[in-house]
RNA sequence: CGGGGUGUAGCGCAGCCUGGUAGCGCAUCGGCUUUGGGAGCCGAGUGUCGGAGGUUCAAAUCCUCUCACCCCGACCA
C-alpha cells in the first residue's frame, strides 16, 4: 500500500480528550476517528489490523468446529420477551420502532436468534453437537462509554453458541471453545489470564473470562500466587480464617460518638481496629431496602450482593431515602433492633464483641454478639477480597490483584435459553429433549484496543506481528531522486510478490516525518531506501522493537527481510 | 442517574470576568531556501464563536433554555 494514497492522519499532538494509552494511539496512528459518544469509524490502517484479529478468530472458531453465520443486527422484541430479556435487560439495549410501530432492538448479543434458528431448523439428535458463530457488530448503549475503542457502545465481537444433548456434551464443547481462545490470544501475542467469572445479564451456570494484563483494565482480576486459581473481583472468594477461640462476651455497652461518622473516624475515636467494627450498609433492591453487614475495614461488593440476595440489582440509595428507610443517618446505622432485613458477610460469623452503629443519633454500641444482642442473621458472600488474603483453593498461597481488559467470555448457559423458547430435538429413543447450550464471546475490536495497551512505547504503537497492519514499512527517503525512488520502488513489488505486507511511505516529506509516524504506526520492520546509506549501495533494516539495525547491500535487502516476517509470530 | 467541566478555523487553544473590527500555534494552499528524527522565511485561504431565545444602540462575551462531548461518583453519596 502507498502511504500517499492512503488516508492515514496521523496526529503530531495528544488527542486531549483520549485518557488510555491505546485511545490516544489510535487517534494519533489514524487507525479511528470518533462519530459519537462510544461510536467510531475505522480507517483504512486501523481496518486492517481489525480484519487481522479476525481472521485469527475464524481460522480458530473454524478448526474447532464451530460453523459461521451472520445474524441480523436488528431483532424484533418478540425474541426478547419471549426469552424474558426485554424486561430484564436495562437501559443498554437500544429500543426502537419500525415504520409500522413494532418494537425492536438492536442486538447486544444474539442468543434469542440462534435460538430460533435452531428450533426451527434442528430437529434430531444426529445433528448435535453443533456450534454457531459469527462476526459481527453489537450495539450496547453503555452508561458510560469511554476508552475509545475499549468500551465503546458499537463494537465488532464474535459470538459462538453450543448445543448439547446433554451437560458431558456441553462440558465437551465448553472445554474445545476454551482451548480455542487460548490459542487465539496466543496468536494475538497478548499476554493474557483465565479467570473464574460472574455470570451477568447472560445469565447462566458457570463462566471463565479471558482477560488481557494491563493496567488501564477496567476490571479487577484476583488471582493465587501458588496454585491456578484465578478468579474475578465479582466473584472471588478468599479462606475463611479459622475461628477464633472464643474471647468472653463482654457486657454491652452504648458510647456517644458525636460526630463520628466513617468507620475510621468510629475506629480511631474508640480506639479500636477496624476489623472489630461493622459496617452497615443500606441498600435498595426491587424487594425494598436491606442493610447489608461487611466488616470494618472490607468493602461490600454490589454484584456479590445481588447474587447472593438472588435479585437483579442493589443499588446504593441516594441519601435523603436512605435516612428515610433507617431513620437514622448512616454513620450511626447498625443491625440492632433494626426493621430492615440483615444480610452479613461470612465472614462476620466468628466475630465477637463487635461496634456497630446504635440505630441513635451520634451512638454506637460495642461489645455486640450475635444471638445474645441480635438474632444471628443470614450470611453470605458480600464483600471484596483483598490482596494478600489466603487462597481458599490451595490454602497456601496468597491472594495477588492485577487489571484486566476482559477480552472473552465463555458461559455455559444450559436450559436457560433452551427452555424459555423451546429448543429440542428427538432423542434416540423418539422422545422430545431439551438441548443445553454454551455461549462464547470474544471482543474483537477491543482486542485492538488491548494489544496496543500492551505494546507501546513513548513513540507509538509496537505491533505484535500477527495483528501489525504491514509487516514492513518501506521508507522512501528522498521520493525525489529517482534513482532511490526507483530501486524503493523494485523493492516494494519484490516484497509484495513474496507475499510480505508492505507500506511504502512513498511522501514528499522531510525523513524526520517520516521516522516519527513510522514509530507511531509501529509495523515491526522498517527498511530505510535512501539519503547517506544508499549512495554506498546501502539499504538499512531495522525493527520497531529496537534489537535490530543494520545496514546490508541492496541486492541482499530481500533475502534478509524475508525470514524475519514470514509466519505468524509475536514479534 | 447525580455532580463537575468544556464547546471559538481541520487539530490544540487564547479572547468572556469588565459587551464595541474574532485571534495565536500547528495543519492546509502557493513561492523560495532546506532535506537522516515532526524545517525556515514570505504570502494566502479558512469561522453560522455548539444551537435557540432574551437583554442591549451593539453579544463569542451578560441572562434563560437546549444539545453535544469529556471527567468524577455506588462503604457517609
Amino acid at each position: 500500500m502507498r502511504f500517499h494514497k492512503t488516508l492515514i492522519p496521523t496526529l503530531k499532538e495528544d488527542p486531549v480528550d483520549a485518557q488510555v494509552v491505546s485511545h490516544r494511539l489510535m487517534l494519533r496512528a489514524g487507525l479511528i476517528r470518533p462519530l459519537g459518544s462510544g461510536i467510531y469509524t475505522w480507517l483504512p490502517l486501523g481496518l486492517r489490523v481489525l480484519r487481522k484479529v479476525e481472521a485469527i478468530v475464524r481460522q480458530e472458531m473454524d478448526n474447532a468446529g464451530a460453523q459461521e453465520v451472520l445474524m441480523p443486527a436488528v431483532q424484533p422484541a418478540e425474541l426478547w420477551q419471549e426469552s424474558g430479556r426485554w424486561d430484564f435487560y436495562g437501559k443498554e439495549l437500544l429500543r426502537f420502532t419500525d415504520r409500522h410501530d413494532r418494537p425492536c432492538c438492536f442486538g447486544p448479543t444474539h442468543e434469542e436468534v440462534i435460538s430460533d434458528l435452531v428450533r426451527r431448523e434442528i430437529r434430531s439428535y444426529r445433528q448435535v453437537p453443533a456450534n454457531f458463530y459469527q462476526i459481527q457488530t453489537k450495539f450496547r448503549d453503555e452508561i458510560r462509554p469511554r476508552f475509545g475503542i475499549m468500551r465503546g457502545r458499537e463494537f465488532l465481537m464474535k459470538d459462538a453458541y453450543s448445543f448439547d444433548l446433554d451437560a458431558e456434551g456441553l462440558d465437551a464443547s465448553y472445554q474445545s471453545m476454551f482451548a480455542a481462545y487460548q490459542r487465539i490470544f496466543q496468536r494475538c501475542g497478548l499476554a493474557f489470564r483465565a479467570v473464574e467469572a460472574d455470570t451477568g445479564s447472560i445469565g447462566g451456570a458457570s463462566s471463565h473470562e479471558f482477560h488481557v494484563l494491563a493496567e488501564s483494565g477496567e476490571d479487577v482480576i484476583i488471582s493465587c500466587d501458588q496454585c491456578d486459581y484465578a478468579a474475578n473481583l465479582e466473584k472471588a472468594i478468599a479462606a475463611e480464617a479459622d475461628a477464633e477461640a472464643g474471647e468472653a462476651a463482654a457486657p454491652l455497652e452504648k458510647v456517644a460518638t458525636p460526630g463520628q461518622k466513617s468507620i475510621e473516624e468510629v475506629a480511631r475515636f474508640l480506639q479500636l481496629p477496624m476489623d472489630r467494627l461493622i459496617k452497615s450498609l443500606l441498600v435498595e433492591t426491587p424487594a425494598g431496602p436491606i442493610l447489608l453487614l461487611v466488616r470494618g475495614d472490607r468493602s461490600l461488593n454490589m454484584i456479590k450482593a445481588a447474587n447472593a440476595l438472588k435479585l437483579p440489582q442493589v443499588t446504593i440509595p441516594d441519601a435523603d431515602r436512605a435516612a428515610y428507610w433507617a431513620g437514622v443517618s448512616m454513620g450511626s446505622l447498625g443491625p440492632v433492633e433494626s426493621r430492615l432485613p440483615v444480610v452479613a458477610d461470612h465472614e462476620l460469623r466468628n466475630l465477637r464483641n463487635f461496634v456497630c452503629g446504635a440505630n441513635e443519633e451520634g451512638c454506637h454500641l460495642r461489645n455486640v454478639n450475635w444471638q445474645r444482642d441480635l438474632p444471628v442473621p443470614q450470611f453470605a458472600d458480600l464483600r471484596n477480597v483483598t490482596a494478600g488474603e489466603p487462597c481458599a483453593r490451595c490454602h497456601s498461597g496468597r491472594l495477588q490483584r492485577h487489571q484486566g481488559i476482559e477480552v472473552g467470555h465463555v458461559f455455559k448457559l444450559g436450559d436457560k435459553y433452551s427452555k424459555a423458547m423451546n429448543v429440542k430435538v428427538l432423542d434416540s429413543q423418539g422422545n422430545e429433549q431439551i438441548l443445553v447450550m454454551g455461549c462464547y464471546g470474544i471482543g474483537v475490536s477491543r482486542i485492538v484496543a488491548a494489544a496496543i495497551e500492551q505494546n507501546h512505547d513513548a513513540n507509538g504503537i509496537r505491533w505484535p506481528r500477527s495483528l501489525a497492519p504491514f509487516q514492513v514499512e518501506l521508507i522512501l527517503m528522498n521520493p525525489r531522486d529517482s534513482n532511490e525512488a526507483a530501486t524503493g520502488e523494485q523493492l516494494y513489488q519484490a516484497l509484495q510478490q513474496a507475499g510480505v505486507e508492505v507500506l511504502l511511505d512513498d511522501r514528499d516529506e522531510r525523513a524526520g516525518v517520516k521516522f516519527k509516524d513510522a514509530d507511531l504506526l509501529g509495523c515491526p520492520m522498517r527498511l530505510l531506501v535512501g539519503g547517506r546509506s544508499f549512495k554506498e549501495g546501502m539499504v538499512e533494516l531495522q525493527s520497531r522493537a529496537g534489537d535490530l539495525s543494520q545496514r546490508i547491500p541492496i541486492q541482499d535487502a530481500l533475502a534478509t527481510l524475508l525470514p524475519l516476517v514470514k509466519g505468524e509470530g509475536h514479534g
